[in-house]
DNA sequence: AGATCGCCCTGCTTGC
DNA sequence: TGCAAGCAGGGCGATC
């Protein structure tokens, strides 16, 4: 499950080791692969080669490889279980390879794009003026990007009719903060995920924004989490979390600040973990 | 137009 | 032991 500290170690092995290469050649082992490529797999393959990488970008849990001269990108989603890897090209097929790219250079690797449940994929497009792939504009900046604008965040807080959970995962006013990551940052704020964003005061939600840019650069500082075999870095390595989580997936297991069992709520198709000793769930508006 | 929710997919885990 | 249901979940798009 890679959220934003697992992507952002993927792009910096995409910098390091496919950043100048030039295309030969593009596999598409499976269309849904490249289901956000609406001209489709062999026009994906065609467009892609010959062009050469440039460093690769990030924004959120979404991350492209710009090709020089063309205004267009590469852009890439892991989705739930993708992988990109750097792989010599005599290894064998994984058994979820997607997409394999092919270089003009001599160093005997590929490019391959792995995926078990297929939620991720590649897609070709066009950039904006400030370098985006167009289908990306309405991505909001990520808490660990330099130019996020505070400000607007805590206003759009205040502004929505909405919950604190979701929020987070509203792409839209913040982006990189997946299930799990929303749960962390909401225990170290003490805050009920179903708490009403226009409740919070300026400092709170300063607070929540601050822990949640610790909690991914701390998983960030140990090369990303992960819980299991899905998550593999760019080069084949698997990150890992060794101060494992407070929150998320701690069921039952004593609260690490107050040692009330935690508890699971199923909530929007999925989960929220959470301590009902410290996270008070809000009281109901009139 | 903001908010909500169903759907896409595969494999591991759980329960009968 | 075997099968089916449950679960994981980001983001898109339909709907209200």
């Amino acid at each position: 499950m890679p959220e934003l500290p697992e992507v952002e170690v993927v792009r910096r092995g995409l910098e390091r080791w496919v950043a100048g290469r030039t295309v030969t050649e593009v596999e598409v082992l499976h269309p849904r692969a490249v289901r956000r490529h609406p001209a489709g797999g062999a026009d994906f393959a065609s467009r892609l080669k010959g062009q050469r990488f440039e460093v690769a970008r990030r924004r959120g849990k979404y991350l492209w490889l710009p090709l020089a001269d063309t205004g267009t990108s590469v852009l890439g989603h892991l989705g739930m279980s993708g992988q990109l890897l750097v792989q010599p090209e005599d290894a064998a097929d994984e058994k979820h390879l997607r997409i394999r790219i092919r270089f003009d250079d001599a160093t005997g690797t590929e490019l391959r794009f792995v995926d078990q449940r297929t939620f991720g994929g590649l897609s070709l497009h066009d950039q904006t003026p400030d370098g985006l792939p167009d289908v990306i504009a309405h991505i909001a900046r990520d808490p660990l990007d330099p130019e996020f604008d505070e400000a607007a965040f805590h206003r759009a807080l205040r502004l929505r009719r909405t919950t604190v959970k979701r929020a987070l995962l509203d792409q839209s006013l913040i982006s990189g903060v997946g299930n799990i990551y929303a749960d962390e940052a909401l225990w170290r704020s003490r805050l009920h995920y179903d708490r009403p964003t226009a409740t919070l005061t300026r400092p709170r939600s300063a607070e929540l924004l601050g822990h949640a840019r610790d909690v991914m650069n701390e998983a960030l500082a140990v090369g990303g989490t992960s819980f299991d075999s899905l998550y593999v870095n760019v080069n084949g390595e698997s990150g890992y979390f060794d101060r494992s989580l407070d929150a998320y997936g701690r069921e039952d297991e004593p609260c690490r600040r107050c040692g009330t069992p935690m508890r699971r709520r199923p909530w929007m198709n999925r989960s929220s973990y959470f301590c009902p000793r410290c996270q008070r769930p809000p009281r109901p508006s009139a």
